[in-house]
DNA sequence: GTCTATATAAAGATAGAC
DNA sequence: GTCTATCTTTATATAGAC
């Protein structure tokens, strides 16, 4: 006979939280089966049994990081909302993406990751969840373009191109490094992307 | 004591183009670590020993992929030059990126599975070949510029823009269908991408 | 050149002592 | 809860017959 599920006391809750930090590096960095659990209870500082005291399986804790990531993921969309002034709105969310790109690249390269196999555990959610919330954004914008507010244009292809143009910086960090050499490293390029970015997609869509 | 290499017949050609084009689709798929040997032979419809054969490991089969995508892949760059007309140059490399996205999307996933993971085997080709055509390139766009024939802009994040956004397209293939819905499907939707960021670069750019 | 059989190593997961 | 030892599966690669 199974247990019943118990609550989780706060150190177990503490001890998972390390064990999900490290494996979203481990993870990231070389993709769910391109790492070990070896390397990831080294990471966490302990051994693989021990790992496997708090997650039964290396999919149960892929499937825990996929989760919560797609939550941390969507939540610059979910602010994108219809106010007053849709230049405002969308430069917005244009910085919103870059700056996640820049303090989440591991979450961005996980994300990734996943889309880049076929999304295999997620693709309901592409289908469900993310399809109506992308739907729902699109009507604001069309309505910003009817309107007149803003230069018309497909609505769902200048979504891809945010995402790709922001996410291009965690995901090909290391060819944008290679490319823009050592001299534009760190907190400078972030900055010469939200530039380019806002001329880019704002320069394009006034009216 | 070796043998020395011999040049190959023509039917070992042969049987190793079978495998490398079977190798694409399991790598493109998987990612490297993700792939087996097995999996690979299957799709060439050999046995394990008969492709090891062939190939001495299933890393001299990545490796000899990686070689010849990186030809393809930096293709439309070369073929971006000074010409009359600023607008139609660019027009011209956006489409033909856009274009192999569309006609091969397994090597665009192949890359960005590369780059995704810290580009281990080609990153001294990113740091010298790749950054001397961007940089030679990025000169080009500067002249452009400073000639008053387009908008001034930071020519590497253009290049980068341009990448990000063409890729996207092959990379996030299995999301930008989920988002669009199964309605607009197949060539359709290359169409309204070439439209969209035709309009996205050219726009910003006219001075 | 191709096959069956197998050596070898890596990795996921468990048993059972403490 | 954590450890050492180990089981099991999977995967790379090789040996040797044909």
């Amino acid at each position: 006979m199974e247990t019943a599920a118990r609550p989780l006391t706060r150190i177990q809750q503490e001890k998972r939280e390390v064990i999900l930090e490290a494996a979203l590096d481990v993870f990231s960095a070389s993709g769910f089966r391109g790492s070990t659990i070896d390397q990831v209870a080294d990471a966490a500082g302990m051994s693989k049994p021990n790992l496997l005291y708090y997650f039964r399986s290396k999919e149960e804790i892929h499937a825990t990081l996929m989760e919560r990531l797609l939550h941390t993921w969507l939540a610059p969309l979910h602010e994108f909302d219809d106010g007053d002034d849709p230049i405002t709105e969308i430069r917005g969310y244009i910085r919103r993406k870059l700056e996640m790109a820049r303090d989440f690249p591991r979450e961005s390269r996980l994300f990734a990751n996943e889309i880049l196999q076929g999304a295999p555990r997620i693709m309901s959610l592409l289908e469900g969840e993310l399809k109506q919330l992308v739907d729902k954004k699109a009507r604001i914008i069309r309505k910003w373009m009817r309107a007149g507010k803003i230069a018309r244009t497909d609505p769902y292809h200048l979504i891809f191109a945010i995402w790709a143009t922001t996410q291009h910086y965690a995901d090909f960090d290391v060819q944008v490094r290679a490319v823009l050499g050592p001299d534009r490293d760190g907190e400078g390029r972030f900055e010469d992307a939200a530039r380019f970015l806002e001329q880019l997609f704002i320069g394009c869509l006034k009216a």
